[in-house]
DNA sequence: TTGTCATTTCGTCGTTTGACGAAATAACAT
DNA sequence: ATGTTATTTCGTCAAACGACGAAATGACAA
C-alpha cells in the first residue's frame, strides 16, 4: 500500500505526468525538462525526486549532467503497469503532442546552451 | 488528460484507494462505508462525490439509502485499467484483508442499525 | 586549490486538500 | 402536512502541496 501511494500521488500532479510522457522517447538531463516546461529548476527537480521515489523513474549521472529516464521491464509490476496507463491514455492528447514538438527542438540545441539559458531573466 | 487527472487526484488518498477496493465485495451504502472508516459522514461523501466524478464509481439510489459500485465494462477504458491496477495491486495486501473482515461483519448487520449508530457518540 | 556549473536542498508563501460539525436537501413514514 | 432520516453542501481549520529564490552540494576544469 505504501509503495501503490507513492505512485498515484506523483501521478496526481499534471506536470510529473507530462515529465512521464516526455520520458517515452528516451533519457533527459534536468535542464532539458526545465526547458520544456519553463518552471524553475528546483521546481522540476523536486518533482523528479518525486518521481524517482515511486520508482517511476530512474537517474544516470554522466559529465556535468543527471539524466532521468523510465525505468526498464526489470520494475516492479505495479509501477510497470501504471507507466503502461498513463502512456497507453494520453499518447495520442494534443498535450502531449505539443510537448513532443517542442522537445524536437530542444534536443536539437547543445546541452550546455540549453543550460546556460536558465541563468539569465 | 482533464479526465485522466480526475482519476490520478481521485487514486491519490488513501481512503479513497481503500474505498474502491471495498466495493470489489458488491454495491455499499454511504453508512455502510462510512462504518467502515469510522470517520464523519460528510467525510465519507466527499471522497465518494471524488470518486463518482471521475467516473471510478457508480451510484444508485433505493428506498433511504444511496447505494455505490463499481462500474462495469461499459465504463471508459481509463477508468477500467485503473481499476483494474488498482485490485490487482492491492487486492492481496494485508489493509485491504483487514477492511474486508470488518466489511463482513458490518454486512451482517442491519442497515438501518449502523446508520442509526452514527449520530450517537 | 579555486572557480564554474548542474543539480539539489531549504525556507517561504499562497493554494489545495482532507477532516469536522452545522445546516440544507430529499425521500419516506406517520 | 409533519417529522424523521440518510445524504449532501457549506464554512472552517490545520496540514500538505507546488511554486519560487537563495544557499548548499558535488563534479569537473583550470
Amino acid at each position: 500500500m505504501r509503495g501503490f501511494m507513492a505512485i498515484t500521488k506523483a501521478l496526481s500532479d499534471p506536470n510529473r505526468v507530462r515529465i512521464l510522457l516526455a520520458l517515452k522517447r528516451g533519457e533527459l538531463c534536468v535542464c532539458q525538462i526545465t526547458e520544456l516546461f519553463g518552471f524553475a529548476p528546483s521546481t522540476v527537480s523536486k518533482h523528479l525526486s518525486i518521481l524517482h521515489h515511486a520508482g517511476l523513474i530512474l537517474s544516470r549521472k554522466s559529465e556535468r549532467w543527471v539524466y532521468y529516464r523510465l525505468p526498464d521491464k526489470s520494475a516492479p509490476v505495479a509501477v510497470r503497469e501504471a507507466l503502461a496507463w498513463v502512456h497507453k491514455s494520453l499518447d495520442k492528447t494534443d498535450e502531449t503532442k505539443t510537448d513532443a514538438k517542442k522537445l524536437k527542438t530542444i534536443l536539437q540545441t547543445d546541452l550546455a546552451v540549453i543550460c546556460r539559458r536558465q541563468k539569465c531573466c
